[in-house]
DNA sequence: GCCAACGTTGGC
DNA sequence: GCCAACGTTGGC
């Protein structure tokens, strides 16, 4: 699997947690309203990639564990119920707007990787996130996803 | 909880 | 198709 990609996801902590990925092993990444962040899982994602479990708008942000790419991407069913804070009203079964893929848990980091930790690390400058402040799909270089596990004292997986 | 940053919408 | 107004994200 050379041709694997690394990926970071944010999600609120409230609204959906690493806890809530162990017990649910695998889960839908519904709700994505960005173009850009959509274009990642529906163009760029492939079975198989690691992604890193970002749990943003808390204090401090932080990189709690990591998941795995789980599905093809297909369709987020919220886009079409109107009881959904996710409902697009202009979008359409016949022509869908918003695509995801499912997510799988793969492990809980036992030291959490902030977000201040990583600004310190100049191994870790660079990364796409600290580049595109409102973007919650953001791509990861295997030096960097390597980086984080290290700092997480954790075995990549 | 504030509010700057910034992606999106919609009038023109 | 420009760009002001609007709405949301997310660090602090």
């Amino acid at each position: 699997m050379s041709d694997r990609q690394y990926w970071l996801m944010k999600s609120e902590p409230d609204e959906y947690s690493i806890d809530d990925l162990e017990r649910d092993g695998v889960e839908p990444w519904d709700g994505i309203r960005n173009y850009e962040a959509r274009n990642n899982m529906r163009d760029k994602m492939n079975v198989g990639d690691g992604i890193l479990f970002y749990h943003s708008r808390i204090s401090p942000p932080e990189i709690v564990g990591t998941m795995e790419v789980a599905s093809e991407p297909y369709p987020d069913p919220t886009q079409f119920d109107p009881d959904s804070k996710y409902f697009d009203e202009k979008s359409s079964e016949e022509d869908p707007r918003w695509k995801l893929v499912d997510v799988k848990f793969v492990q809980k980091f036992d030291e959490p990787v902030s977000r201040t930790a990583m600004k310190e690390e100049p191994a870790l400058e660079e990364m796409v996130i600290f580049k595109r402040r409102r973007l919650s799909i953001t791509p990861v270089t295997e030096a960097e996803w390597k980086k984080i596990h290290e700092m997480a004292g954790a075995e990549v997986k």
